[in-house]
DNA sequence: AACTATTTATAAGA
DNA sequence: TTCTTATAAATAGTT
């Protein structure tokens, strides 16, 4: 639609390029909106240019992280899944080191002290067990896992470093 | 363009906006598709219809994840952020974890496999450091940084129980 | 889902 | 960039 019929493959020409693109683009942005009011539907346009210009177009009453959540319902695609699978998986590994630590406390030492961090350790684990069910099944983020282990774990050093001064 | 002009404003008659919907959707979506191959763009197109269903077109040799990651470097508005935050303050936190069992070790044993620990560990410290350098910069999963660093500690703590048997 | 009279988008030029 | 305009393309109303 103009002078003459073109043929739909790249512009060579980077000026040429850039004018079209700026020129189809709110092109696009137009009928993205219109469409928006006639259909009552929601939009969510999101463009690159070739020099990696950045535009968008979004429908009034939605936000871009709306679209994301409506997308991954759309999909079945959770793209915030891999996430949580990491989190399973790092808790899996940190059980696993927890328990050659504790192997390697009670080959190194003896005594009192090692069965109390063995105590600990186990105290620690079933508060770490408790934790996993409530995030697997309401995910809150990792942060409370790692906090939880990192500052018993960081308290029982502490204790352990002051009771050898 | 049609056999009349048309106000842009919602189309009341259900089936008729359904129509219009269905009609114009493919309309962007064939724009999007030019736009992409003449203007060398990268162009991600989310659609829900008044009646939620789904509908996107994304250029070729893009994800929407990649989508997304562009879209936050764009806008400066970080979707991810919460993730990130949380990965710098893990590493942050496993940092402090680690010279603490290292002053640890060093109050209760001595000798070579000490200091071997302690060049182990010195080595894996400037390991994740680099790691977290270029994770600043390109952001690639968590996954990445732990499985270095549990991997590292997992083959450590192997050498050590061996060559204490 | 097709058709087609019209409107709209836009390629090329200024 | 912005405007102009001849022409290609999209589509509103109809079948």
């Amino acid at each position: 639609m103009g002078r003459g019929k073109i043929e739909i493959k790249k512009i060579e020409n980077a000026t040429n390029r850039q004018v079209t693109y700026s020129k189809r683009r709110n092109g696009l942005f137009k009928k993205a909106q219109e469409l928006t009011v006639l259909c009552d539907a929601k939009v969510s346009l999101i463009m690159f240019s070739s020099t990696g210009k950045f535009h968008e177009f979004l429908s009034p009453n939605i936000s871009t992280k709306g679209v994301f959540d409506l997308y991954q319902k759309a999909t079945g695609i959770d793209l915030w899944n891999s996430h949580y699978e990491r989190m399973d998986e790092n808790y899996r590994r940190l059980k696993e080191i927890n328990k050659k630590l504790r192997r390697e406390i009670r080959q190194r030492m003896g005594g009192d002290l090692n069965e109390l961090n063995i105590k600990e350790l186990q105290a620690l684990e079933a508060k770490m067990d408790s934790s996993l069910l409530a995030i697997r099944e309401r995910k809150p983020p990792l942060k409370r896992l790692l906090t939880m282990f990192l500052g018993t774990m960081s308290s029982k050093l502490k204790q352990t470093n002051t009771r050898r001064r």
